[in-house]
DNA sequence: AGTTTCATACTACATTGCGTAGTAGACAAG
DNA sequence: CTTGTCTACTACGCAATGTAGTATGAAACT
């Protein structure tokens, strides 16, 4: 599922400390700029989108993330590549446009576990 | 850029004849259930964004894709990529994820040139 | 030439997603 | 019991997109 510009500034913030649950307050603190219950809603929209669960805690509830941001890139890439037939002609591409530092280290990663 | 549903459609079609050109109609013809003038209008929007091209032949325009699809979903995952500081772990993650064979592919691409 | 056909340009409207936030009601603390 | 805070619910505006009608003008047919 695709997220709007605020939505994913959010989801910035829980990803960057996944362990942590985050009441909306704490989550406002990163946004001065924006009302209580605009952050308030984003959360809640997260939630239904399955971003971030919401733990009850009585009347303070929390927010934490269900999936990590490698994750969630991850599955945009993957979406990006099942649209097309033509995988290998997408993965060569992109193979080439990456830049050098990330195809070194992409090499290593595969020549690492060679073996497997 | 992004693009809506038909608009993707649209664009599978030019995509699939990179050296045809198009005329509305033609374009038309794979979406028996859209009216004309909404292809056309779906047409012009991709002109707008630079996905096609429009060629005036007198009063018998034609549309052709500026781009491949292997050239816009690089630029999608590239996209994806670049919203993340973490470049590696997404990297790996992504390398992990991928079915075997892409994983052949990639070592396959990177063995070839690897004296460059 | 006059009429019919067809292509395009322009305009318009509905829906959806998202950002924005107010208000009401519940509950807790002082 | 009053004041502060938290959540649930509701609402509104804007932009993107799907949808398509109408007007206009050119081409083709007779």
């Amino acid at each position: 599922m695709k997220l709007g510009e605020l939505e994913r500034e959010v989801m910035e913030v829980v990803w960057n400390e996944p362990s942590t649950e985050f009441t909306v307050r704490e989550v406002n603190q990163h946004f001065p700029d924006h009302a209580y219950t605009t952050i308030m809603t984003v959360l809640s929209r997260l939630t239904t989108k399955g971003f971030v669960s919401e733990v009850k805690h009585g009347r303070r509830n929390t927010f934490r993330a269900t999936a990590s941001r490698e994750d969630y890139i991850t599955g945009m890439i993957m979406e990006a590549l099942s649209s097309t037939t033509d995988r290998q002609a997408v993965l060569a591409h992109f193979a080439e446009a990456l830049p050098a530092s990330d195809q070194r280290f992409i090499r290593k990663i595969f020549s690492r576990d060679q073996a497997k």
